[in-house]
DNA sequence: CTGAAAGCGCTAACAG
DNA sequence: CTGTTAGCGCTTTCAG
């Protein structure tokens, strides 16, 4: 592939102004440009990024890890970073974590390897405190962490307000007449687990509706776990009459255990969930749900990724912290009952 | 942050001692390499890999581009793609077209002047002939296609065999009884699109079926073009008893199309679709469908790819084209009529 | 406005 | 084994 030297010399000048052409940060006379532009059409000539970036020491990528890429929740946020960084000429390096903290710290360190500018984390659940991640941001590169932010550490995010989402679904549960309402959280390791089973509390608290421990069923955000939970619970005799599920997957999951039970929804079961499911309105019933931001939360990252990158300075003096809203999308699974 | 040159000033050997430990290509003495590893983790040393880069005209990126990553049959084939590439030391570098071919150009471009080592990519639709992935080809990058074949390019690939695929499960659909079957076809445009609607042709033809040219929409893909082809379809006095869908989003709509003219499935209309869907078998009734191996296209065309980089030879010589198979899941929306 | 030249950090001869 | 050194392709002073 064409280097700038040769193109400096097809076009008769020096490689300095072969690049001041292209930086285009100093003019160059009208003949000497059309010379340029010649050599470089004649050559095909690509500009060779890795060297720029060896030389300026900014490689203009950003890396992102997520859990999982194949989750819809994920996939559209990182098609929001993507579509950002891209219109800011970043380009994005994804990984999948599978929310394992090993994983994790690989990947950030392969990332520090390649010098990305800035990255893009949605942190992995672990009982302990996420020295990596303080290392990368000591080290210098900027983090904006997307979901889920590790307490105790200086750092931007874009979240979701989990328990006023969870909270106004709760309500909504007990404003169509339902007292013995389970729950099905996820991890309780991830602070966003937590903040749903809270919000979930808070909505009973105010009803004055005693919090049952039998109702509520820890799980692991995937459709398996809601599927076994969701067996077990509504085996019972004093069996729940509505359901809160905190992810769509864990939902998924719910509804084969009830389909294997014979359980109709919402007559014996009304059944809501956290994250919109692609297909929540084609469902019989419809699936009420609590829409995330997805698509924005990886939007306002990127941005506020390269906003703090492009002003330089990595100081840790202002930590901002971004928490978008959820949306309560009520549909027929769960309409009041006996109507 | 440190720079090779720093670590072997402090351990006290030259920067080439220094890089024959890192690359192992030649063995040390065991006092250095221990006055190297101290020095390293003292420095907390990363090797800069722009730098190597530059200096072995590798970058061990890949560069990916799909339609968009939000479609959960392309996040799967990533998702695959990036597994592979991982196991091997690979980065991916993800883009999304939408399917538009500029935009497609645009990547492409990019990916040159980034100097992936190889490039996985899922065409766009377009009617000429696609130049842009030639060139690159011909200036040194491999490239592997996924999911569609571009016709008269040489070009390896790996793609899912649509014509047996749709033509089994509109087999099934004659066997279940069904004489009119329409089909919601993607856009013509596209190889695989045209090679669904063949298979559906086959099909007919072989049980002596003649095609109704009123019975075959084109879509887009999308959820929206199936609800408004489908509720076209739907309206008909001469109406369709059975569906085959050419995609899971354009199913999607079909479904939406169906519940918003109180139409029952089986009952009314039996609704098979290629592309599995997360939650087809949550669906009342369970959606009959035509999986796709998303995940292993992924996997074989990254290995596909990373074997070729490795062979070092462009050759164009040959070319490997890796068709994979299709499974129809037989669920309860083609269960035969009035049983 | 233009050109010469010094590196960015690393690898790979090459000579000891 | 080890050290020296010449670049990889580009940007950017610094003189002209």
């Amino acid at each position: 592939m064409a280097t700038i030297k040769e193109v400096s010399k097809r076009a008769g000048v020096s490689v300095g102004t072969v690049s001041h052409f292209l930086t285009g940060r100093f003019s160059v006379s009208p003949g000497r440009r059309n010379r340029i532009l010649a050599a470089m059409s004649e050559l095909n000539y690509q500009p060779n990024h890795v060297a720029r970036s060896l030389k300026l020491s900014r490689t203009h990528m950003l890396g992102m890890v997520v859990s999982d890429i194949t989750n819809p929740f994920f996939s559209h946020m990182v098609r929001g970073a993507e579509d950002i960084a891209l219109n800011r000429n970043y380009l994005l390096l994804t990984f999948n974590s599978d929310d394992h903290v090993e994983r994790e710290i690989q990947f950030l360190t392969v990332l520090r390897t390649r010098r990305v500018d800035g990255v893009l984390l949605v942190i992995a659940p672990s009982q302990v405190f996420p020295h990596h991640v303080e290392e990368l941001i000591a080290s210098g590169t900027p983090v904006v962490c997307l979901d889920r932010v590790p307490q105790g550490l200086r750092v931007d995010s874009v979240t979701v307000d989990n328990i006023r989402g969870s909270r106004e679904c709760v309500e909504h549960l007990i404003d169509e007449g339902h007292r013995r309402i389970a729950i099905l959280t996820g991890p309780l390791l991830l602070q966003t687990a937590r903040e749903r089973l809270q919000g979930y509390k808070q909505a009973l608290k105010a009803r004055n509706l005693a919090i049952d421990p039998v109702l509520v069923g820890e799980g692991n955000f995937r459709v398996e776990a809601g599927h076994k939970l969701a067996r077990n619970l509504l085996a019972r005799v004093d069996r729940p009459t509505a359901m809160f599920v905190s992810n769509g997957l864990m939902a998924v999951g719910v509804l084969k255990a009830m389909s294997e039970l014979g359980l109709e929804c919402p007559r014996d079961l009304a059944l809501a969930s956290f994250d919109d499911l692609a297909l929540s309105d084609v469902l019989r019933p419809p699936l009420t749900t609590v829409v995330q931001p997805a698509y924005e939360i990886g939007r306002r990252g990127a941005a506020l990724l390269i906003d703090r990158i492009a002003s330089g300075s990595t100081k840790t003096s202002s930590v901002t912290k971004v928490k978008l809203t959820t949306e309560l999308k009520i549909r027929g699974s769960t309409a009041t009952r006996g109507s």
